[in-house]
DNA sequence: CAATTTATAGCACTCGATGCCAAAATGGAA
DNA sequence: TTCCATTTTGGCATCGAGTGCTATAAATTG
C-alpha cells in the first residue's frame, strides 16, 4: 500500500513525478512567522527556520527568494485581484470612488486570517529590514494603480499625475494598515475606507477633525 | 615648518589632537557616487570605494554606517529644516498650504547642486537596494509631517488622520522627485508644488487633466 | 531493473556589516 | 626630547544573507 500521489506537504495532487517536496511555502511561512514572533526577526537565522521545517538552508531559498519575502506570503495574488477590481469598474464611476472601493475590496479578510495578518503587518511596519523591503513590494502595487489612473485621465503611467495619485493612495492604505495593526480595532476595511475617503477630500480640515 | 592645525580633508579646524582623519564624508561620497554612476551600485563593492579614497574597508564604515547611506548625504539636516518650516508658519494659514510651502521650500537647490542631486535621486528611485532603504529615511520625514498635522487637528501623531496625510504627502513628494530625476525638466520645485497642489484638491479629475 | 524527473543536501564563495585590538599619528606636558 | 593622552586608522576574525554548482535521494514510467 504505497502512499504515492505526491500529496506531500505541497498539497496539489498535480504532476506526481520525481521526488516529493519536503515541505511547502505555507509550512515554511508558519514556522518562520512563529520564530519571528517569539524571538524577533533579526534574531532568527535562516538556518533556524530551515531546521524548524526540517530542510537544509539551501532548500529554504528554493521556497522563498529571501528571508524578507516570507513575511509577504502570497502578495502577488493580491496585486492581480487589485488590477482586476480596478479594470472591471464602470467607466462613469468617479476615479477616486473606484480606487477606494477596489482597495477596500482587496483587503477584506476572513476572521480566521486576521490574527496572522496582524503579525505580518506588525513585522512589516516595525522591523527596519522589513520596512525597507516593503518599498519594493509596494512599488508593484503603485504600478497597478498608476496604470489605472493613466487610463482614466490619459497620458503615461510614469507622468506626474498618475504617480502622485498612486503613491498618495498607497500612503493612505499603509497608514490604515499600520494603525489597524497597532491598535486593537477589528475593522480593517473601515480604516482603509476612512483613509481613502480623507484622501479624496483633499484633507480639508473639517473632515480631518470629524 | 610643520603643517599641523589638523586641517586635513575634514576641514573643521577645531580640536587638533590625535591622528588626522584620512578623508571626509564628502570625499567618500564623491568617490562612491562616481563609481555608482559609472559601473553601477550593485557592481561597486565597499572595498572599491575604500580603495578609491585610499582608506581601508573598515574605515569606510566609520564614515558611513552602510554602503546605502552614502547616497543620502546630509539628509538629516533637511529634516531639521522641514520641521522648522512647518513650525514657524502662521497658525491661521490652511494646513495643506503650510505643508506645500514647507516641502517646496526645503527642496530648493542651487543650480550647482542639481546635477549631483539628480544622480542621487536616480539611484534612490531605481536601484532596488536603495529603493528599499529609502523607506527608512522617508519614515523619518513622515514622522515630522505627522507631528505637524497632529498639532493642527489635534490627537496623536500615530492616529489615522495624521498618518494618512503624512504618508500621502510623502507619496506626492516622491512622485515629484522621481519624475524630475527621470525627465529633463529643470524645475524641481515646480514639480513638487504641482504634486502637492493635486493632493490638496483630492485629485478631482478636472485638475488632474488640466 | 533501468531511465527519467524532481527535489534536496552540501559545499564553496561573495559581500555587507560588526566587534576587537594593535599600531600609527598628533598635540601637549614633564 | 621623552613620555602620555587622544584620535583615527588598519587588519583580523566572525557572522549572516544569498548564489552557483554538483552529487544524491526519492519518485514515476517503461
Amino acid at each position: 500500500m504505497t502512499v504515492s500521489e505526491h500529496t506531500g506537504p505541497g498539497g496539489a495532487p498535480g504532476s506526481a513525478r520525481g521526488r516529493r517536496p519536503a515541505t511547502s511555502r505555507e509550512e515554511v511561512a508558519r514556522a518562520a512567522l512563529d520564530l519571528f514572533n517569539h524571538q524577533g526577526y533579526d534574531e532568527t537565522t535562516v538556518d533556524q527556520i530551515a531546521a524548524a521545517v526540517g530542510v537544509s538552508r539551501r532548500t529554504f531559498f528554493r521556497y522563498y527568494d529571501s528571508k524578507r519575502d516570507v513575511v509577504w506570503g502570497e502578495f502577488d495574488a493580491e496585486l492581480v485581484r487589485l488590477e482586476h477590481q480596478l479594470g472591471s469598474a464602470p467607466a462613469d464611476e468617479p476615479m477616486m470612488d473606484v480606487l477606494r472601493r477596489a482597495v477596500v475590496a482587496t483587503n477584506r479578510f476572513g476572521a480566521g486570517e486576521l490574527d496572522e495578518l496582524r503579525i505580518r503587518m506588525g513585522l512589516i511596519s516595525s522591523v527596519p529590514t522589513l520596512v525597507a523591503h516593503s518599498a519594493i513590494r509596494y512599488a508593484e502595487w503603485c504600478d497597478v494603480v498608476a496604470r489605472f489612473v493613466a487610463g482614466r485621465i490619459g497620458g503615461d503611467a510614469d507622468d506626474l499625475a498618475p504617480q502622485t495619485v498612486a503613491r498618495a493612495a498607497l500612503g493612505a492604505a499603509i497608514a490604515a494598515f499600520t494603525c489597524w495593526a497597532r491598535y486593537d480595532t477589528d475593522d480593517l476595511t473601515g480604516e482603509v475606507d476612512r483613509a481613502l475617503q480623507l484622501l479624496a477630500t483633499g484633507f480639508d480640515e473639517g473632515s480631518l477633525r470629524g
